[in-house]
RNA sequence: GCCUAUGUAGCUCAGGGGUAGAGCACUUCCUUGGUAAGGAAGAGGUCGCGGGUUCAAAUCCCGCCAUCGGCUCCA
């Protein structure tokens, strides 16, 4: 008999060899229905796979990840038997769950797999789950596995095999198809209900853009036809809410070919949008003894070769500009901190101005690769709401927290409240790829994870995320439909200042080198506003929105009136337009609805007599009719509730 | 940069070797209205760009550009 420990720390005896199956099963059938996978001693592990010693032991059912992940990793296997059955002879690369479901790589040895073929493939998948086959793991020796694949072709399986350890290598089998897998999977395919693949894509084999490239297929399956019905209203959901749609729409920024690619155009609502973003932050910065800098769109190439920039993305960038100087050569800049060294350079600096603030909403070119290009998200021109702090270092950690608080004061403005964090350090068996001294990353990594604690901020450490230069905190922002976003980030920069040779006059009348963090709250005004459209699906904060209010003329014998509320609204720093076109009422009301104006102001004889707005909350309906110096204050109040808290 | 797909009116999209289509938006007229779509008429396109095949190309072929979804990259 051996010892099963719960997750409530109570212990039930069982046979050894005993299944975690089993074990569900002694609890109650239908819990033994519902497990797809399960935890021993913390080790990931099959339901059907027998349980020899004593354990602490976890069930996992389609909530938990741990389940929806051996759902869909069992799925992955399911989708290769099918392509297995349909396409004679194609190899197998990887093929793991995710997300949201899962892809299997393949060669497709000649075959033509296109996005036609997805209908053939999912109900070859169902007939298959239908078979309710088992799927048995299987110890195997290396020389055996190898000779295995190696006999069918797989050689991208073979290389795999080629570097694991022999006595660790295991086996997956369903129905006719065996793959090497180190599982957990659930015990068959029967709970494989519903079927969707999604979409097919190239993708280079072991991630390396030099060696093959294979088809990428990915699916999604549930236990039930209703699952997936709901997914795929979530996907159109999340189709939706793209802040390309949004920007179009709302008239906010578009791109020229003629321009060229990844170059935004801001029109002019989405000008003012970014403005009042600037000045929102402007106001923080101030408050916290950052200064304003400006300096130009272009530098002498020398700043980037001193800054070790050059050497390292001057190929793969914009070239250099030419002037009719022989030999002379400029850089669109790719970023603004060798800028702001030469500002620190300017004059001899003292340990009294210290730390010194440089901010700038700086604008940067970068050559993204033409298939990086993405909306407003990722493109070649984007202004950066860009700070250097130079330091003591001593007081980095401090710096650093002040950072951190203007972080979140942003995201508690515009309710981003379910950031996450990631700590960013080099990886440690790479170093070559980072230039600075191993006790500088030593310093700076110790600075920010001291920081995190102090702060009670739970951050994620990956390794080898770091910047070339140093490492760095990155903040995320999930939208309403759990997609992820890299927004603001802090870096601690040893590099620079050694490069650029700063230094300042300490009070002990000895000359030390400064330590910079760059910061950027918002990340970029780009990739930010891109952002906050997806996350209020378009409906900005009041104090942001390019419109806030819109008043409608009952018919066009008030429209005299309605532009005289627009004026007086505007003159009290409300921003208000008129609908003046010849429609009804309700037609208007629909049309400026779907415009997401925050408030609606429909005027007609009644308030035209008395100097009064009816007014309509966005979404909310009638609220009442009020004098249009109380509406004015009204808002004025609250957008003050709403960016001062 | 690589793989897949797409590019037709301001927007969403249909069509397809022989005179370019719809809905919404827009303009004008009728209507002058009270909280989510009133009616009629009109205007609007070198079918992404450049070559080729053809009596004839928006349609077929080739190249380029841009864009969707991925991969790789991301100072």
């Amino acid at each position: 008999m051996i010892n099963i420990t719960f997750p409530d720390n109570s212990v039930k005896q069982f046979e050894a060899g005993v299944t975690p199956l089993a074990i569900a099963e002694s609890i109650s059938s239908r819990l033994a229905q519902d497990i797809l996978a399960a935890s021993v001693n913390g080790q990931e592990w099959d339901i059907a796979r027998p349980i020899e010693e004593d354990a602490s032991i976890r069930l996992f059912k389609w909530d938990d990840p741990e389940g929806k992940h051996a759902f869909w990793h069992s799925s992955a296997h399911l989708l290769a038997e099918a392509l297995q059955a349909l396409y004679p002879g194609v190899k197998f690369g990887i093929g793991p769950a995710i997300d949201n479901g899962f892809y299997y790589d393949i060669d497709p040895n000649g075959h033509e797999i296109t996005a036609a073929e997805f209908p053939k493939i999912e109900k070859k998948m169902l007939e298959l789950a239908r078979e309710k086959n088992a799927i048995v793991r299987a110890d195997i020796s290396k020389a055996d596995a190898l000779k295995l694949f190696g006999d069918r072709g797989e050689t991208y399986k073979c290389e795999l095999i080629s570097e694991l350890e022999d006595g660790h290598i295991t086996t997956y089998t369903q129905g006719a198809f065996t793959d090497l897998c180190r599982g957990p999977h659930i015990a068959n395919t029967a709970p494989i209900k519903a079927v969707k693949i999604t979409s097919l894509a190239g993708a280079y084999w072991r991630g390396d853009e030099k060696r093959e490239q294979l088809v990428r297929v990915y699916g999604i399956t549930f236990p039930k036809q209703k699952m997936l019905d709901e997914y795929l209203v979530m996907l159109e959901e999340a189709k939706k809410r793209d802040h390309r749609k949004f920007g179009k729409e709302m008239e906010l920024f578009a791109f020229s070919q003629n321009v060229g690619a990844g170059l935004p155009l801001w029109l002019p609502k989405g000008a003012a949008l970014r403005d009042r973003l600037e000045q929102f932050l402007r106001k923080i910065q101030k408050r916290y003894g950052y200064q304003q800098v400006i300096t130009p769109h272009i530098g002498n190439k020398m700043l980037y070769v001193t800054s070790g920039h050059y050497a390292k993305y001057g190929k793969d960038s914009f070239q250099p500009i030419h002037t009719p100087e022989e030999g002379e050569e400029y850089l669109l800049k790719p970023m603004n901190c060798p800028h702001h060294c030469e500002i620190f350079k300017a004059f001899p600096r003292s340990y009294r101005e210290l730390p010194l603030r440089l901010a700038e909403f700086g604008t940067v070119y970068r050559y993204e690769q033409s298939g990086e290009l993405h909306g407003l998200t990722r493109v070649r021109g984007f202004t950066q709401d860009d700070a250097h702090i130079f330091c003591a270092p001593e007081q980095i950690k401090d710096e650093f927290l002040k950072v951190m608080d203007i972080i979140f004061y942003i995201f508690k403005a515009l309710k981003f409240d379910n950031f996450e964090a990631q700590i960013s350090l080099r990886d440690p068996k790479n170093k070559e790829k980072y230039i600075g001294s191993d006790e500088n990353w030593h310093l700076a990594e110790q600075a920010i994870i001291e920081a995190c604690q102090e702060k009670g901020l739970k951050a994620r450490t990956e390794l080898g995320e770091a910047a070339f230069y140093g490492p760095k905190l990155d903040f995320m922002v999930k939208d309403a439909l759990g997609r992820r976003w890299q927004l603001g980030t802090i870096q601690v920069d040893y590099n620079l200042p050694e490069r650029f040779g700063l230094e300042y006059t300490g009070a002990d009348n000895q000359k030390h080198r400064p330590v910079m963090i760059h910061r950027a709250p918002f990340g970029s005004m780009e990739r930010f506003v891109a952002v906050l459209l997806e996350h209020t699906a378009g409906r900005f904060p009041l104090w942001l929105a390019p419109d806030q209010a819109v008043v409608l003329p009952i018919s066009e014998k008030y429209n005299d009136y309605a532009f005289e509320v627009a004026r007086q609204l505007n003159d009290a720093d409300v921003r208000a337009i008129v609908d003046d076109r010849n429609e009804k009422i309700g037609k208007k009301i629909r049309d400026n609805e779907l415009k997401r104006i925050p408030y609606l102001l429909v005027v007609g004889e009644k308030e035209a007599q008395n100097g009064e707005v009816s007014v309509r909350k966005q979404g909310e309906g009638d609220k009442g009719t009020v004098k249009i110096a109380t509406f004015a204050a009204n808002l004025t109040e609250e957008v003050r509730n709403l960016t001062n808290q």
